[in-house]
RNA sequence: GGCGCUAUCGUCUAGGGGUUAGGACGUGAGAUUCUCAAUCUUAAAACCCGGGUUCGAUUCCCGGUAGCGCUACCA
């Protein structure tokens, strides 16, 4: 790690502050993502934060699955931080901003302070009647055990205009005028997010804060909060960087409640992405390498990773009521899943045919694994693709799948003539099969000089050996999977085939 | 309502004062193969609208429209 000092700019510290209140989302994992690759790109510090402070709605249960999809996802974090266990230090830091002057108590009840800002026509601004209280009542009133939200004092009148330079969205601005008094403090002495966050994100002296696009606005209340903050001057704002949100197709902010399960990254998971697929993916969704490339691995993506290759614009996740997984998502999966060596993809895959009742060896496994690997686009498609390798009877099937059909004209079909020949096809490969080697060659050679024999072309000589050692039509290539499933499987199977056969006609 | 942000094929995006507006996914057609898949070729498919600025705007500026976000004692 370079020195800090070396150089003018220090390493950059980002952080990445979930609230646990459900599952990861796809659109916090990917901004973990984007965090992480600034943080890796530029050799700095990750840090995650979980900000905790709304105790109605955290939940241990959601604490664990943001871990564990975060591990899954594979990527790492430096440092980690409670928020909940920093509460003292946000209380004593919204007691120094009102010390100042720079907020003040207000004593309107909660419903009662809703009712009136629904109710207002225009924007709510400020409590008048709070914000202008003398100190003596404030305190009086406090004393006495009033409950109490303390609220920023947000500069009015004075044409003040709040500004920054956004990493993505560049230079921004605001009256202060139009910003209302937020609150900093919670009747119940908690912290708000705005208070909490700037507070730690000031203390753990956080660099860049990259984050949804839902904050843009909100950046104009954190600038005036780190100038509150500190000794005379406040502190010097981090730089920032919003990232456009994630939307789903009809336009609208991805969302636990109206989206459902689609928005959890366990649901990628449990499907079969590989967790390399899907950052992949997420970070397609944004930003652009601007090379034409798509298909990318982490290194690669972090090695050129900048927040100038950030898009403004929102982006679809394109899913369906049929499919859950945008099918860009499903294809950079496909490629992943051929770029990785069948030793891991085997592993990979395990889990999921255990999981479907296969208790199968490592070995049969690592054997499959090469036959379905372009065939597969999720993990979970191994399953359906390579169920016949692992059941001792087949499922049973239409005889009649058994006979090749025509090509291009099915209903001119003798059913009972190609029946026929399917049945000598069989009895061939019966005959031909105890004497042959089974490997890929010599099965090659002895089924297709058995075609020969037969005044046969491949097609119709292979169809019905795969559709009885397979059950199915569409298989992996033949020879192969003889050679996986073994001489007795084969011959049983082409045996229990002649039989369906032989009942058809 | 107020404030802010955004606008290129169906989707993700590149581009940028003069281009045949590029790529990818998906979709259609074809090739190849023992089926399927993979692969290859190919087709259809976009600059929101209106004004400016300019010799020339999809690109720059303004307005409109639309979408999204914030407007909570949620984060």
């Amino acid at each position: 790690m370079p020195d800090p000092n070396s150089s003018g700019t220090p390493t950059p510290r980002v952080r990445f502050a979930p609230s646990p209140t459900g599952f990861l989302h796809v659109g916090s994992a990917r901004t973990f993502t984007f965090n992480w690759l600034y943080a890796r790109h530029n050799h700095g510090t990750m840090v995650l934060r979980l900000d905790d402070t709304d105790l109605e709605r955290n939940t241990e249960a959601s604490v664990q699955s943001i871990f564990e999809g975060l591990r899954w996802l594979g990527l790492d974090w430096d440092e980690e931080y409670k928020q909940s266990e920093r509460l003292a230090l946000h209380r004593k830091q919204a007691e120094a901003i009102f010390a100042k002057g720079l907020a003040y108590r207000d004593f309107t009840p909660a419903h009662a302070a809703d009712e009136e800002h629904s109710s207002s026509q225009g924007a709510w601004l400020s409590n008048p009647g709070m914000r202008e209280l003398p100190r003596e009542d404030s305190d009086r009133r406090a004393a006495s055990g009033e409950p109490f939200a303390l609220r920023f004092r947000v500069p009015r009148g004075e044409g003040r205009i709040l500004q920054f330079v956004d990493g993505v969205y560049g230079a921004q601005q605001k009256l202060a005028d139009e910003v209302e008094d937020f609150a900093l403090l919670r009747s119940d002495g908690m912290p708000t997010y705005h208070l909490a966050s700037c507070v730690d994100d000031a203390d753990l002296r956080i660099s860049h804060i990259i984050r949804g696009q839902d904050h843009l606005t909100n950046t104009f209340k954190h600038l005036l909060i780190f100038e509150a903050l500190g000794e005379g001057v406040g502190v010097a704002p981090p730089h920032f960087a919003h990232l456009p949100l994630l939307v789903a197709p009809d336009g609208t902010k991805l969302s636990k409640r109206k989206h459902g399960p689609v928005v959890s990254v366990t649901t990628y998971r449990d499907a079969g992405f590989l967790p390399q697929a899907f950052v992949n993916f997420l970070c397609l969704l944004g930003w652009s390498p601007k090379n034409d490339r798509e298909f990318l691995s982490l290194d690669e993506i972090r090695d050129l990773f900048t927040l100038e290759g950030v898009n403004r614009a929102n982006a679809v996740v394109n899913f369906t009521d049929d499919d859950p997984f945008d099918a860009k998502a499903v294809w950079l999966n496909a490629e992943h899943i051929r770029a990785l060596p069948v030793e891991e993809l085997s592993r990979d895959l395990q889990p999921f045919f255990e999981q479907a009742g296969f208790h199968v060896s490592p070995e049969k496994v690592a054997a499959v694994t090469p036959l379905i690997r372009e065939r597969i686009k999720l993990l979970r498609d191994a399953v359906p693709a390579a169920d016949f390798f692992f059941l001792d009877k087949l499922a049973p099937y239409d005889p009649a799948e058994l006979i090749p059909l025509k090509k291009g004209d099915p209903k001119k079909q003798d059913l009972t003539g190609d029946a026929a020949l399917a049945l000598r096809v069989l009895q061939t490969a019966l005959e031909v099969l105890p004497a042959t080697t089974f490997d890929h060659d010599s099965l090659d050679k002895a089924l297709r000089e058995a075609a020969v024999s037969l005044g046969l072309k491949a097609g119709p000589m292979f169809q019905p050996i795969r559709v009885a050692v397979c059950g199915r039509k569409n298989a992996p290539p033949l020879f192969e999977t003889m050679v996986v499933l073994g001489r007795e499987v084969c011959l049983e199977r082409i045996r229990e085939a002649e039989k369906n056969l032989q009942s058809l006609a």
